[in-house]
DNA sequence: CAGAGTTTAGACACATGTGTCAAGTTTATC
DNA sequence: GATAAACTTGACACATGTGTCTAAACTCTG
């Protein structure tokens, strides 16, 4: 389980397996960040302490501080893995290439779609966060900013002007970040079928059959019809 | 201070005052719930303790259990709160009278903007808790139900079908959702002069100016323009 | 102004959390 | 297989939190 988990963290891959083979230390940085990770999307930073997290581990609490100089360095670990994860592929996939607009946005709906390129629960949780630490805070406002100029940027390239492009790389943004924050658990299926009329909402064209089925491929979705 | 934030809560308004004027007691229900209330706000489920409201109350810390039986029912209160204040004025305000599919928006709109009609802070708040408790979790999952059906009956009575009136009273509640948990402070101008955009967008049709005019009298607003 | 009811406070018992230190065990290397 | 480096552990000191109980203080009513 924690293997799986793991395995989602671009730059801790495999960290475990690793570990596990080539010495035989129970303990390392990227247990306890994986620990700490789990727990956080859970519970909340409050809940990520380092008594439970030696419980999940089972080790000693205080070997925790062979590894990090006290609690803040783990929780600093943790906001850069969200950073390095979340923000560099959105702003990626807004910058893809696209021969239309309904391609480009159909890019940044990769990211809704998959877990490798954009962490929901991750990001919700570090927003949680925000609440309390005026530093995180800072934090998530510099990745709204980032995210907004590339979808607003985005529209642009495709001949919306600067107030049309900006309402709407907020609307497409914010619209995600509602479904993160309202968390629900919408069935893939009916998830992937609402996905046209939101580009059509967001763009005000109509996606094309082409357009959808390169989209569909890419996500090895295979339509309903018999 | 106090005082200002009691009278945002509908039902504790000037529960401070009164006790001030009639009793000389220090301490009352509304009391710890008002500051618990500011506490959930500024910093989270987490930081809802007895022992720092005490002392935010000057009170002792033990004073506290004179009016509730203990730290969970001060909690079920502050969810009371919310789930009294934010669901009935967001359905009602779908619900009311409108000429127009843009007039109805526009009365959801006043919610966005009147916080004695919607608390986003308190609304994000509590969806931050949801992440650490399953009860709390269950209330805001119907709470959205609530709220989603009734946004998509506005689209439906004005011609939308099914899917069309779900994906758009979607886009519209996760856009306010997903500003409340972007915990931005936009300039107020700024944000009435995205409105007929995003009207625009959800309904793709342009306000007329005397929906917009009537808009703008009920909050006080005064154009730009010389 | 006495007494009943209401509110406040301090002492106690307990639980969970943090971080330091000194003494151990394990592993790789010479 | 001795040694140094990499880890692990338990004891300690301290802080903050919860909830109970008893004694005291305040307020209102008669």
């Amino acid at each position: 389980m924690i293997f799986l988990a793991a395995s989602t963290l671009p730059g801790y891959q495999n960290a475990m397996e690793q570990q596990a083979i080539e010495t035989g230390w129970r303990g390392s940085p990227e247990a306890w960040l994986t620990a700490a990770y789990e727990l956080l999307l859970h519970s909340g930073v409050d809940s990520v302490k380092i008594l439970p997290l030696a419980r999940k581990l089972n080790l000693s609490r205080t070997s925790f501080y062979w590894f990090f100089k006290d609690r803040e360095e783990l929780l600093s670990g943790l906001l850069a893995m969200w950073r390095d994860k979340n923000t560099g592929n959105l702003v990626g996939q807004a910058n893809a290439y696209a021969e239309s607009l309904v391609e480009g946005l159909l890019n940044v709906c990769d990211c809704w779609l998959d877990t490798a390129l954009f962490d929901s629960k991750f990001e919700f949780a570090v927003r949680s966060w925000a609440l309390q630490s005026p530093d995180v805070q800072a934090e998530v406002l510099k990745a709204d900013d980032l995210r907004l100029a590339a979808l607003s940027a985005l529209f642009r390239r495709f001949g919306h002007d600067e107030t049309s492009a900006d309402v709407r790389a907020r609307t497409v943004y914010l619209t995600q970040i509602g479904y993160i924050s309202m968390q629900t658990s919408e069935d893939a299926a009916l998830r992937m079928a609402r996905i046209p009329t939101y580009v059509e909402v967001f763009t005000d064209r109509v996606p094309q059959q082409r357009e959808m089925d390169r989209f569909h491929a890419r996500h090895g979705h295979r339509p309903l019809a018999g």
